[in-house]
DNA sequence: CTCTTGACAGAGT
DNA sequence: AACTCTGCCAAGA
């Protein structure tokens, strides 16, 4: 798999969590480890912040439920629009928690 | 090729 | 609960 095949496959990924609900990178890269062969949350996040306009970016939180920084104003309003269970200003990933077997 | 840099994660303080 | 330190792994300089 290419680097951008791997990139197109984060982003399709990412474009299939339904609204109100969240995955952390490290949940996206973990999904996507079978068929890309390697996992790295830290991978994930770069290509958010390069390629992550144009998808649901504000879904993907890290670990914590922390929002992406410089954009947590944003994430924050598009997340309560959608109803997504929030904790202050954290998103709360043991109800939001969304995996790709789910949505299928 | 080496060194630094991250929309990260997890453990330690 | 907020911060720091380490491991991680691919991109850029």
């Amino acid at each position: 798999m290419t680097p951008d095949e791997y990139v197109e496959a984060v982003l399709t990924l990412v474009e299939r969590i339904p609204p109100g609900r969240a995955m952390s990178y490290g949940a996206v890269a973990d999904a996507l480890a079978e068929r890309s062969g390697r996992a790295s949350a830290r991978l994930v996040g770069s290509i958010m912040a390069r390629h992550g306009g144009g998808v649901p970016w504000h879904r993907v939180v890290n670990a914590a439920g922390r929002l992406p920084p410089g954009h947590e104003r944003e994430a924050r309003a598009r997340l309560r629009a959608e109803g997504c269970p929030l904790r202050g200003d954290r998103v709360d990933l043991a109800a939001a928690a969304w995996s790709p077997e789910e949505g299928m």
